[in-house]
DNA sequence: GTCTATACCTTGATAGAC
DNA sequence: GTCTATCAAGGTATAGAC
């Protein structure tokens, strides 16, 4: 891995433990042993790098959130949506602490984001359609953009609101299993006859893995 | 009013509008035309200053968020509950925007804000559990935490919701108005057909108020 | 590519006069 | 209670040597 990987992956491992505001070029450096110098050879600056977390956030999503394929099982293509969430929210939960002070910072930035997300949101408003459409859930053409704009929030900031409630201790996976189960109850309620027990299911295996003292996952 | 209300006023002013981070106690200072000096003198520093303001935030809703009382209409008490939220949800905006740096920078106010919280919690899921009690929704025990977690959620982190997906301008009263509207969505699929209607007339109610260009409110 | 050294700036905060 | 003056600390960023 050269350098800059270096410097990236570091990065979001300070910026997810100890807030983005805390972390400064300089703690990046000294924690992997290299000088400041250096990192500003390889970034102009600390938006440089954050901007180049936010690629990396946005290609994780672009991979795993394709369009609801009609010939596979629906529930089994949520599910890996929401394995491909719970991976998001893991790994960049830092980037929604303080996502209005980033974007605030960071004109550039800002665009794009607001930009990917307005795609981001028509794709989720899609699957919604797509599920609809495939007999798992009735709901109304107003209500799933309400849900779709529920889910997209609740995938958000799931993560600060669990921070929030913890005086010691940093977030840990079962914390984002938690979350997979509210975005499941999201849906819970519009559930046709045919899925409410297969939602259920689902919902209790994320309940179960929020539940578990989990061995570590690589 | 005195120079130490008129610092918490326009704190909150300028850190709504700017952002916490943003604002320095000089630019404070400076708009309110009062010498840095000046300020330190009514203020130990600014983590004294958000204290001060999580204290209005907390009387706020001491103040206005009570048990359900069962000699009421419950649909009534609920539309006061929502006013309150509105009101909670404008003024201290900005607290949520960055709440995991602001709480990780404080632990006097971190312990604070989680104890305050739990209590919340607790009343949340109490109105909950009483609006089952008095028809207007059926809910199970289980769904009640859920849904109880997902109302805090919401009122919480609406707000930067919708900056972040904003290029320009400021958060408006209609804004809020639209949290409401989704507050209200996660009362709908519990309702019951007693209440389907009635719900659904104060949601079109709220949703009325965020579409209108609203004439100022004082 | 990487280091050392450093200069600039912002921020937070205080001392002492009035 | 309020001001002026000031500073220490910390963070950002660059120059120049290797």
């Amino acid at each position: 891995m050269n350098t800059k990987e270096k410097i990236i992956r570091t990065s979001i491992a300070l910026f997810n433990l100890h807030g983005e505001r805390a972390i400064t070029t300089n703690h990046i450096a000294s924690n992997l042993g290299i000088s400041p110098g250096n990192l500003y050879y390889h970034f102009k600056n600390k938006e440089d790098i954050i901007r180049n977390i936010f690629t990396l956030y946005r290609e994780h999503l672009s991979t795993h959130f394709k369009p609801l394929n009609t010939e596979f099982e629906p529930l089994e293509q949520l599910t890996k949506y929401l394995d491909s969430l719970f991976e998001l929210m893991w790994r960049y939960h830092f980037f929604y602490d303080n996502l209005t002070d980033i974007l605030a910072r960071d004109e550039v930035l800002k665009k794009e984001y607001i930009s990917f997300q307005a795609d981001l949101f028509e794709q989720v408003r899609s699957v919604v359609i797509g599920l609809r459409t495939s007999k798992v859930i009735d709901i109304s053409d107003e209500d799933a953009v309400e849900v779709a704009h529920m889910l997209k929030m609740t995938v958000s900031f799931w993560t600060p609101y669990v921070k929030a409630r913890r005086l010691t201790g940093v977030l840990e996976q079962q914390d984002i299993y938690n979350g997979i189960v509210k975005v499941l109850m999201l849906f819970k309620p519009y559930c046709t006859d045919l899925s409410t027990q297969k939602i259920g299911l689902l919902q209790a295996h994320y309940q179960q893995l929020a539940d578990e003292s989990l061995p570590s996952i690589a």
